[in-house]
RNA sequence: GGGGGCGUAGCUCAGCGGGAGAGCACCUGCCUUGCACGCAGGGGGUCGCAAGUUCAAAUCUUGUCGCCUCCA
């Protein structure tokens, strides 16, 4: 039997052998792209060329592509391991001709591949081909259904037609698209429904486990106007694609993609971590459990070494979802312990050890990421178990049947306590959930959550077919450029420019762009495919009279600034993995002109003395000054050299290397200084977690930096000063004075309550009587509120009945305590908060009137103070009459 | 990008306008020789930060920072 990595390599080195170049696959995580989370096809690293915003010198180009689908036509994150075929991660195989070939040898090659190489048998082979569309006017694609049968050979009752819907392939509403021939492969009778057999036409592109769809061959000849309206392309292209799993699972002759050697190793490994069997059953739930789990940890693996990282938002929320569902799943149908899905990675690694050597590279970095997110997770189900019962308590209690849909929502919304187990629990606990206050809770945390229109203002038609703008601003910060199109009047497109464009973490110059009569702010430059695009606004000029030429001027303070980042990001990556280690590398870093920002992996807290040596290696390596030096090679000339390249980065052929004497050899396509001189003085400035596994370093440098020190040492010099003590004393200082203010106010506190028992029986014996009662009134301007309260305690508890109004003075007002003691609590009319009340309402101010025997309050109008004791004296002798 | 929730003792959390608390952990003493021992006593808090409302804010409002979570 053929292993997978031999089925690859045979794809590979077949269409080498027709002169491909054989790429590497794009990352599977697209990083600063918020339109696409996931590289989701083979196609995504080529958009730029259909659309014809980039020019390559290979024409032909084959590869495998790791893929991520959660969502979309056929992808559900939920029906994942319900069957044999679903995935999340795929790897998609495929060869492309920009403008070069197109349909006969694409069709021949494919035909090639599939029976002489794999020697799969014709008979076996079915072909779809476009069958035209009226309604849009685009002809049936008989070039291809032709050459199928002449070139290739296949019988032309093999041949389908089909509609728009499964042959036509476009990106999007608009740009570039074609027809498509799909080869489809027929399983074989065991496999499915048997009537199909009757009648194969009935099961090629119907849904069924028989005849599956294994390779698409894009043929991209049109272009879409905005106005739906279709015209020939000039340059004509060739995309496509052949699932991956699908074709290991038919050459290995397995009835389901998880029985190949991609999959059936984890689902080995994960038998022997649950000590349990799968059986290969489509409804066994605990094999659909360990389906989810192969399929789930192989994605979330990948993704992880790609750079991705479970998050709330974006990308790392599905790439979350994902990995809770696994956890879930695991939890639910397996018998597995707490925290066990990290432990798969290294099989996953294993598998893919040839062609996707970054996994093991990371395994320690993606195990911890992986583990720590299932530690979070278990929280998360802990907590919302607990959630959950106060909930059922709460039903049960009203004698009711039925769960609050609307609280059993907020339960998964606020809490992500999984939907499947809030089902499941109330099951097992015999209720309900309402499910259409669910529904109305759901549909209006969508509404709310709406995001807002997003504003692009901007259409890549704009850009179509303009060249690709030469960047000159290495070297200078201004330069004489064509002024190729201003797009209202806040975009500008220039033949060449100065001005980076933000790329690799540095963000993008700003700076004027002027002419004759003609003068553009530029507040952002962008880079869409090979496109520079000024963003900013026309602050002098006539649209219809614009200069062919301009100059472009970069805010040269500001990217100097930037420059002396960007090379000190290098410094301080080359520093943190010779003080940390090999496995601290790079997870993202941004490079601005007030700091530079830096995201490593490295498991724990870097300590302050790591700290300090890597701000000694760097400011070193800043002292030697050191020239750096930049240069074109080819990519693996600077693999082989050394150069430290970036996990889920994507390198063309051609790669800039950024090199700083033997401290640093890196890629990188950003502005730096030439001596590493020009940084002047590094300083990190802070220290955090951003994820599990990720540590962020902030630092500045030149003026910034010395700015930074300076400061720190003008304050440490000030709480010298205000403390009296020499630098070497200020700590020993402080913890000195912390002790003492504690033990002041200990004593403070202890004096106060021997007071407060002095003048009770002070005021006790001055208190005149009221029928029996001793009536107290009394300010004791020392005291504090503090002090009343235990007053009145003490009073209450005191061996003669009495009561009364304590207060004392606060800030010009006057904090009341009204007391009645135990004695008299079956008083009927004696009301301590009755009294407060009648109190605040002569002397303004209020106060709580709940309790009989002890009230609060505060008064304003200090000086009625007398007509106040009259007031409560009145009150007293009343109600003890 | 937007919605919801949470920040209180070393840890887990209760309190949610008028006395800052419980359990666990810690310290001291006693009782017992133990399997989460028991009893008595004790230390430990800027109630995330800031502003506002109020006679009075841990508690209400707003802002802010941090964490969790859902939607896109």
């Amino acid at each position: 039997m053929k292993t997978s990595m031999e089925i690859r390599n045979q794809f590979l080195d077949f269409f080498a052998s027709k002169d491909h170049k054989i790429v590497d696959s794009a990352p599977i995580v697209n990083h600063g792209d918020p339109t696409l989370f996931f590289c989701n096809a083979g196609m995504n690293q080529f958009k730029d060329i259909f659309l014809g915003t980039r020019q390559t010198s290979d024409k032909r180009v084959a590869n495998t592509q790791k893929c991520l689908r959660v969502s979309g036509k056929h992808n559900d994150l939920d029906v994942v391991g319900r069957d044999t075929y679903h995935h999340t991660f795929f790897e998609m195989l495929g060869n492309w001709s920009f403008g070069d070939y197109f349909k006969k040898d694409a069709i021949s090659w494919a035909w090639e591949f599939l029976t002489k190489v794999l020697e799969i048998p014709q008979e076996r082979l079915w072909v779809t081909v476009f069958g035209g569309d009226e309604q849009d006017g685009v002809p049936a694609d008989e070039e291809a259904s032709t050459l199928w049968h002449e070139v290739a050979g296949v019988p032309k009752e093999r041949i389908l037609p089909f509609g728009k819907g499964d042959n036509f392939w476009e990106m999007g509403k608009s740009g570039p698209c074609g027809p498509c021939s799909e080869i489809h492969i027929d399983r074989g009778e065991t496999i499915g429904d048997l009537a199909l057999a009757t009648d194969p036409k009935l099961g090629v592109n119907g849904e069924n486990d028989r005849f599956i769809e294994i390779w698409n061959l894009v043929f991209i000849e049109y272009n879409r106007n905005e106005d739906g309206g279709l015209e020939s392309l000039p340059a004509k292209h060739v995309d496509t694609g052949m699932g991956f799993e699908r074709l290991v699972a038919y050459l290995q002759d397995k009835k389901s993609n998880y029985d190949t050697d991609l999959l059936a190793p984890i689902i080995q490994e994960t038998e022997n971590l649950c000590s349990m069997k799968y059986s290969a059953q489509d409804t066994l739930l605990s094999d659909v459990a360990f389906r989810v789990i192969a399929d789930h940890i192989r994605a979330i693996t990948i993704a992880f070494a790609d750079g991705g990282l479970p998050g709330n938002k974006g990308s790392g929320f599905v790439l979350r979802r994902i990995l809770r569902r696994a956890a879930l799943f695991a939890k639910e149908y397996l018998n597995t312990s707490d925290a066990f899905l990290h432990k798969l990675v290294p099989c996953v690694g294993k598998i893919y050890a040839d062609i996707f050597p970054e996994i093991l590279q990371q395994q320690d970095h993606i195990m911890l990421v992986i583990k720590s997110e299932e530690e979070s997770f278990s929280k998360v189900l802990e907590n919302g178990t607990s959630l959950f019962n106060k909930l059922l308590e709460e039903t049960k209690s009203k004698n009711l049947k039925e769960i609050s849909g609307t609280k059993a929502y907020s339960l998964y919304e606020t809490h992500g306590f999984p939907v499947d187990l809030i089902e499941l629990m109330a099951e097992q606990n015999e209720v309900t959930i309402n499910h259409k206050e669910w529904k109305k809770a759901e549909e209006k945390h969508r509404e709310l959550s709406k995001d807002k229109e997003f504003d692009y203002n901007f259409s890549m038609t704009e850009i179509e077919g303009l060249p690709a703008t030469k960047f000159n601003g290495y070297g200078k910060l201004s330069g004489q450029a064509k002024l190729l199109k201003l797009i209202g009047t806040d975009k500008i497109i220039l033949d060449r420019t100065t001005f980076y464009a933000e790329s690799g973490g540095q963000v993008s110059d700003t700076g004027t762009i002027t002419g004759k009569n003609f003068a553009f702010q530029v507040d952002d430059t962008q880079k869409h495919g090979e496109i520079y695009v000024h963003y900013g606004q026309l602050v002098e000029g006539n649209l219809s009279q614009l200069p062919r030429w301009v100059s472009t001027h970069v805010d040269k303070q500001r990217r100097r600034k930037i420059m002396a980042n960007h090379t000190a990001t290098h410094l301080l990556h080359s520093a943190l993995h010779r003080v940390l280690g090999e496995h601290a590398v790079q997870r993202g870093s941004e490079v601005s002109p007030e700091r530079l920002r830096f995201d490593v992996s490295h498991p724990q807290k870097i300590t302050q003395e790591q700290v300090l040596s890597i701000e000694r290696i760097v400011n070193e390596a800043i002292a030697q000054n050191t020239r750096v030096s930049r240069r074109i090679c080819s990519l693996d000339e600077a693999k082989s050299k050394g150069a430290m390249a970036l996990f889920g980065e994507k390198y063309g052929e051609k790669v800039r290397v950024v090199s700083i004497s033997n401290y640093s050899m890196e890629l990188c396509g950003g502005t730096h200084v030439h001596y590493t001189g020009n940084i002047g003085c590094f300083k990190i400035t802070s220290e955090g977690a951003v994820q599990a596994g990720v540590r962020r370093i902030e630092a500045v440098t030149r003026g910034i930096a010395i700015e930074n020190i300076q400061e720190k040492n003008i304050l440490l010099d000030k709480v010298q000063t205000q403390l009296k003590v020499g630098e070497e004393q200020v700590l020993e200082k402080i913890s000195q004075m912390q002790d003492e203010i504690k033990e002041l106010r200990k004593t403070q506190k202890q004096f106060e309550q021997q007071q407060v028992k002095i003048q009770r029986d002070a005021l006790l014996q001055q208190a005149s009587d009221i029928n029996g009662v001793k009536f107290v009134f009394a300010t004791l301007p020392e005291a504090k509120v503090e002090n009343l309260r235990d007053m009145a305690d003490l009073m209450r508890k005191s061996s003669t009945p009495c009561a009364g109004v304590i207060s004392c003075e606060k800030n010009g007002k006057l904090p009341l305590v009204v007391f009645v003691s135990d004695h008299l609590a079956d008083h009927p009319k004696l009301h301590a908060g009755e009294l407060l009340k009648k109190v605040c309402d002569l002397l303004g101010g209020g106060g709580n009137a709940k309790r009989k025997d002890f009230a609060q309050g505060q008064a304003i109008k200090i000086n009625q103070i007398n007509e106040a004791q009259d007031l409560a004296r009145d009150y007293i002798t009343a109600a003890t009459e």
